[in-house]
Formats: structure tokens, C-alpha cells, sequence
DNA sequence: GGTAACGACG
DNA sequence: CGTCGTTACC
């Protein structure tokens, strides 16, 4: 089974490169982020046309999850509060979390919070952000060991994951605390797929638009998947495709796709 | 000699397209209307790559009009106010008059107020426009009765400039006082170009973005060539080239060329 | 429908 | 740098 994971930075605008990829890339499921569109202006139509089943979480201008499937999913739940049922129904304004099961295996796409700066208010939510998909997370693997979890996580968990001219020192996306709290939610038992398969640095999936970081390799792997073990023990590859950041227009990510 | 006026609708947004249409159809000069750039932002050097002299005369987001030449203008002059003396200098605040003289013709390069509305204020403003039109070619006739005038002139002199789906009632661009404004203006000598090689209707510059104007041919002759006498006489052709208003995101106008 | 400007966000 | 939302203009 392959998964793929992209944030695409608004799905109108990339349609075609998306479309494009997933032609030549099919996959079982495609898990899309920041699609930046409400749900009645997602175009199902273009992956309805490929044969792919969409299922869509989305809201204006900002977040904004997809599942894009192969094959019809079972049991697809939007948002946190249909999992954890007395959550404040808050956790769900913004649009960051789908899930549905294939094959048996249940997919979990997240768009974790940005955090903006080390200490903002919007870093402490992150950080309670990532506490609510571990109780989130909790809840799943009750009636299922199998999860693939994969997204843009927004955390480089390793230094090796940074390209070296970052101050890593407290900077967002790489703060202990905020590899704590993912690590934390890890321990439920996941591991990345990624480094099943690839020990070195210089890999990422994501570079800033600004700075012309993508022509200088001054990127950063934020966009995973993690495996529990049942997975993770027959996953076969995991891989970063580079080439869709290379076209024009491109998204700032590129995607990853995990083969099990 | 090849003229050709074309409002292209910014010319950073169509760039490409306005740098590939010069490259397959050499003229002697090319008069741009709607530029829609402060003369810093203007990109000069993908014309003066093609071997071109760009004389610009923009503003911030609104109007700015350019001459494209094959060979260096002489007299260039930018705005009404730098031949009619006296004119009060508000009228050079939007940019929508240059010219210059080649092989001793005088090319005006015009892009007429739009009007808004029949009775508007931005009305009264283009027919106020009109009259200062017609003291400024006096002017400029006093010392060179060789004129070739182009431009988006958003009016539409006849009936026939017109596709039939519009009420041509008190429509902005086909009023009876814009038309007569127009005609007291050519009465100085000038004569449509077009019009000299083509009584029919149905040719029209300018399709609206809206209502799918352009795929069902509901146009408007509103991007003219006026030539004094001496010009008339010598006209060769006036071509209306629809190509590339049939390109992805193309200008709503598209390029008419004379050749005298 | 399609430009541009501006501010917010990343 | 490049999204979106808004407003203004055509």
C-alpha cells in the first residue's frame, strides 16, 4: 500500500500540478494539507475524474485536510471531537485533522499548528494542540493497532532533519518543547518511516519560499509518516519526491510517500 | 511602417505573452495601453533584449501607457500637459497620453477614460478628457500634419462596432455624447484605419472577461487607429489579430496593427 | 473574470 | 515568496 503525504499551500492553486503528480504517481491514499478552501469549493471533480474517492475538512483562506483514496474509505472521521467526544468542540475551528481506514489500516492526516515563534500564543497551541492528538491518537488505537499517521508535523525531530545554516536554538518547528510534546506522542508507539530506510541529513521536505532556500538546499524535513509497529515492521520505502518543488508555482512542500 | 496598439492589462501580468506576439510580428512601433506600473517596475529589458526602445510613461495600478519602438523616437512627449502649456496640470495625474515622432510621422498613443457609467462622475470626466484630446492634437497638427492616433479609445463609434446582444441604449462606450465627443475630435482630420479596408461588423478588439464574451463573440470595436489625411491616403492594411486574446490568461483586449 | 494594492500569515 | 481576503476598477 502506498500513502503519500503534501501540503500543497491552497489546492485551487496547485490543482494541476497535483493532478499532474498523482497521474503519474498513483497511490492508495493521498493526504493533502492546507487545501485553504471551504468544502463546497474543493474541485472532487478533478480527482473524481482520475477514479480517486476525495473525502474533505476544510474551511476558508487557512488548514484544510483531504484524503484523497484509491478505493472507497471506511469509517472516516473529521476533526477531533468526533473521536474524542467530550472535547471542547473548539479544538474543531480549525480544520487540521481526517481519518479513514483502508484495507484495515487507518489513516491519519494531520496539519499540526505552525507555532509562528518559541513562546507566542500560538505555539502554546501548538504544544496543546499535539496533547489532544495523543488522547486523540489513544482513542484510535483502541479498536485498531494499525495506523499510518503522516502530515506536515511542522517539528524537525532531529538536528539532521535541518539544513545547517538554521540557529536551531529555540527556533519554531525545532524548540524542545516542541519535540518533546511529539515525542510524547510517538511513545503511543509510532515510529518514522522515513528513518527505517535513510540515516543521512540533507533530506527534506519542506523549504521557505523566501530566501531562495529551495535553490540552496536550505530545507527542512517536517513532513513525515509514522508508522505503529504492525506497519512499520512491513514497510518497504519510504521517499521524498523533490521534483514537484522544482516545477513553477510550486508548493513550498513536496510530497512523501510511504510503501507498506 | 507597422503600428500597432494593444491594451494589454499589465505588463508584468503579460509579459510573456506581449515579448512572444513582438517576436512574431515585428512593427515599428507597438503602443501599449494599461501598462498598470510605476516607470521603475516597468521590465524595459526584456524589450531592449529584442532590440526595441521603450519610451514609458505609468502610474501605480491604474492606466500607464508605453511606446515600444523600433528606432528612437524624437520628440517624445509624455502626458497633455507638456504641449498644451496652459492645462492645468491635473490632467497629467493619470497616465494615458504619449508620443513621439518616427520617420516623420507622430504616433499618438492614447488610453481613454472608460466612463464607468452613463451620467457618473468618471463619465462627465471622459467626455471633459475628450475636449483636452482635441486641443492637444491641434497643437500637435500645427507642427506635423502626418498623425497616426491609436489607442483604447473605449468607445465604439458605430452600431456595427458593436455585437447585437448588447442594448446599445445609453451604454457606456456607445452613448450618443461620448460618440459625438469622439467624432469632434476626428473632425481635426482623423480617419479610422480599420474602416478604410472592412465595412463589416462582427470585428471586434475588446471582449469582456465576464459571461464568456470572447468564447460566444460578443465584442466590441473599441481599439482604433485614427490617420490624418496624408497617412489615410498611403494605408496598406489594418489588421485586427485575435490570437492572442485566445491564450491562458490573456489581456481582455487584443492587438490591432496598421500598416502605411 | 481578472487586474492591482494592502494586510495577515507562514 | 506566495497564499488568501478585502476593496477598487474595468
Amino acid at each position: 500500500m502506498k500513502i503519500a503525504t503534501w501540503n500543497v499551500n491552497s489546492i485551487r492553486t496547485r490543482l494541476e500540478q497535483v493532478i499532474n503528480w498523482l497521474s503519474e504517481n498513483p497511490v492508495d491514499v493521498l493526504c493533502l494539507q492546507e487545501t485553504k478552501v471551504i468544502d463546497q469549493g474543493f474541485p472532487l471533480n478533478s480527482f473524481e475524474n482520475l477514479g480517486y474517492h476525495p473525502y474533505i475538512y476544510g474551511q476558508k483562506a487557512y488548514n484544510g485536510v483531504a484524503l484523497i483514496s484509491s478505493q472507497p474509505l471506511e469509517d472516516v472521521s473529521m476533526g477531533f471531537c468526533s473521536v474524542l467526544k467530550d472535547l471542547d468542540p473548539t479544538w474543531d475551528e480549525q480544520k487540521r485533522v481526517i481519518s479513514g481506514v483502508i484495507d484495515g489500516v487507518r489513516i491519519v492526516n494531520l496539519y499540526v499548528p505552525n507555532g509562528s515563534s518559541v513562546g507566542s500564543e500560538k505555539y502554546e497551541y501548538k504544544l496543546r494542540w499535539l496533547k489532544v492528538l495523543g488522547k486523540y491518537l489513544q482513542q484510535l488505537l483502541l479498536s485498531n493497532p494499525a495506523i499510518s499517521m503522516c502530515g506536515d508535523f511542522n517539528i524537525a525531530l532531529e538536528d539532521i532533519d535541518i539544513n545547517d545554516k538554521v540557529k536551531i536554538e529555540n527556533h519554531i518547528m525545532a524548540s524542545d518543547a516542541e519535540r518533546q510534546a511529539l515525542k510524547d506522542v510517538l511513545d503511543l508507539g509510532f515510529a518514522d518511516a522515513f528513518r527505517k530506510f535513510n540515516q543521512e541529513g540533507g533530506n527534506y521536505s519542506w523549504w521557505d519560499y523566501r530566501t531562495a532556500a529551495f535553490k540552496r538546499n536550505l530545507g527542512w524535513r517536517i513532513d513525515h509518516h509514522y508508522l505503529t509497529p504492525v506497519i512499520y515492521e512491513r514497510a518497504q520505502s519510504c521517499i521524498i519526491d523533490v521534483a514537484p518543488r522544482k516545477l513553477e508555482k510550486p508548493s513550498d512542500h513536496t510530497p512523501v510517500v510511504v510503501e507498506f
